[in-house]
RNA sequence: GGUGGAGUGGCCGAGAGGCGAGGCAGCGGCCUGCAAAGCCGUCUACACGGGUUCGAAUCCCGUCUCCACCUCCA
């Protein structure tokens, strides 16, 4: 298998040679943990973590370290203005983060380090800058030199005279207003619980240092890929590769940055304030039409979110899991085992080793689901259970197999508490049943909207009556 | 100013020289007491102007519009 990614270093797609073979090492920038996440903070975490079931598939060990910013200027000020402690104002919002990506399926990642807690490597890695001419100290903070670097601007394709300063950027002690912060000096109206000592007296790390001390103590000096955002890419990305190849290091092989998520075409961002929290939109869709409509647009496109977005994917997760119901129903359903190593049609395995185009693998979806239906109307048996394994197959490495534990309609409730649901559904069931062998169409219909009230759908089919639980939350 | 991205049918969204991805919605039919689901059929495209080619949504030139990064941001 080659897996082909676009490389946004080298603007080009690459064919993935993991450093150590069958073996690959991901970076990703998580959260700033200063307010609550929003729908496009989810992206690129739904976008490597499609890619991490796909290597995972193909038999590749993963991974995946993403780390959590626990410390910087912002929560800082967040903090002191709620008179919260910083600490604690960070982990809140770090635990609503991990309970977002959790919501969306994202698996947890191998290692989720917090700055604060690396303190000891950050210093090291500044020391060895410093030691080595790329970093100097001036009043207990250090920056790092941009024209000690000479493929600065490299992974942005930009040269250092293309960087234009803020105008207003204040002038600060730094010998060129482009170098950036390794290490910040405590400012004495900082808490002490927010600043470290160092060579350099106390103080905090900057903002880039932190992820390229990380990515080196959990992946070690040359790792596959990097990910993130893409507005990380300048100047966070920029900063961080110039500083771990300046201390000596490869770091990472291949960049990958996701897109944004817009609202009425702007870039939802916590300093526009237009951000759409998660759990407001948790309140009024199902969890998976989420993943779901954060994945069915290429990692690489922008994808406006609103309300029709929403209720596509909705209308479309409804489709897919009524599908997987149905015919598991009919011919019953397969092993995880046999979901896990079916063969996927090639027309799947070629969208998503091309740069992960999974709107063109869930084409391949959609297909063989209209085949199962097909089959299904037929009376074709055979053909609707390969249809099924497929289906289950292609969206289980999606993230989104509609019969998995995660995501099964039943996934809250007990068997218990079903078996009792399922004898009181069958007893109305029997009433309608009555009505309708009477032709008493008004009872039946009755029995069936009080059901529907109460969240309980019933179809009528040629194989009698099913019902089911409602998506919609 | 520098760097990068985008304009596809009613909507979403792939593709990237010749076989009209896919989904949602619409329309006609089948099934059905009705509904839901499903099946069969079907309409509407490639921002604009030139050019290359037997053939262009796809390549080239030009134009317009939009977005992002260059300051904290997934």
């Amino acid at each position: 298998m080659t897996l082909r990614l676009f490389d946004t270093a080298t603007r080009e797609e690459r064919d993935l040679v993991p450093v150590v073979p069958g073996h690959v090492g991901i970076y990703l920038c998580g959260p700033t943990v200063q307010s609550s996440p929003h729908v496009g903070h989810l992206r690129s975490a739904v976008a490597m973590d499609v890619l991490q079931r796909w290597l995972e598939r193909s038999g590749v060990t993963v991974t995946l370290v993403r780390n959590v910013t626990d410390i910087d200027d912002k929560t800082l000020s967040k903090a002191a203005e709620a008179g919260v402690d910083w600490w604690a104002w960070a982990l809140r919002f770090e635990r609503e983060f991990q309970a977002a990506y959790a919501a969306v399926g994202v698996k947890p990642p191998a290692a989720e380090p917090r700055a604060t807690g690396h303190i000891p490597e950050i210093v090291a890695l500044i020391a060895t800058l410093v030691d080595s001419g790329h970093a100097y100290e001036k009043d207990g903070s250090v920056y790092f030199d941009v024209h000690s670097y000479s493929a600065y601007g490299s992974l942005t394709n930009q040269g250092l005279d293309d960087l234009t300063p803020a105008p207003d950027a204040p002038p600060e002690d730094k010998r060129d207003p482009r170098d950036f912060a390794l290490w910040k000096a405590r400012k004495p109206a900082e808490p002490e619980t927010a600043s470290w000592d160092s060579p350099w007296g106390p103080g905090r790390p900057g903002w880039h240092i932190e992820c390229s001390a990380m990515a080196r103590r959990f992946l070690g000096d040359t790792f596959d890929i990097h990910g993130g955002g893409l507005d990380l890419r300048f100047p966070h990305h920029e900063n961080e590769q110039a500083q771990s190849r300046a201390a000596g290091y490869g770091f990472a092989q291949l960049w990958m940055h996701a897109a944004w998520v817009t609202q009425s075409g702007s870039k939802m961002s916590k300093s526009l304030g237009n951000g759409l929290g998660v759990d407001e939109v948790l309140s009024r869709y199902p969890a998976p039409a989420l993943r779901l409509a954060l994945a069915q647009v290429h990692y690489r496109s922008m994808l406006e979110y609103s309300d029709a977005t929403m209720d596509d994917a909705a209308a479309t997760w409804a489709r897919l899991a009524g599908f997987v119901q149905r015919a598991s129903e009919r011919v019953g359903a397969p092993t995880d085992e046999h979901v896990r190593t079916a063969t996927l049609p090639a027309a799947f395995v070629d969208a998503m080793n091309d740069d992960l185009a999974v709107p063109r693998a869930l084409a391949v979806v959609h297909e063989a689901v209209h085949a199962g239906n097909a089959a299904a109307t037929a009376g074709d048996a055979d053909a609707l259970r390969t249809a099924l394994l497929h289906v289950r197959a292609m969206l289980d490495t999606l993230g989104l197999d509609p019969a998995s534990a995660m995501w099964s309609a039943s996934a809250g409730a007990t068997s218990a508490a079903m078996a009792a649901l399922d004898s009181l559904v069958r007893a109305d069931i029997a009433a309608r049943a009555t009505a309708r062998a009477t032709k008493d169409w008004a009872t039946a219909d009755a029995i069936r909207d009080r059901l529907a009230t109460a969240g309980i759908v019933l179809e009528d089919s040629a194989d009698g009556v099913r019902w089911s639980l409602a998506e919609e939350n």
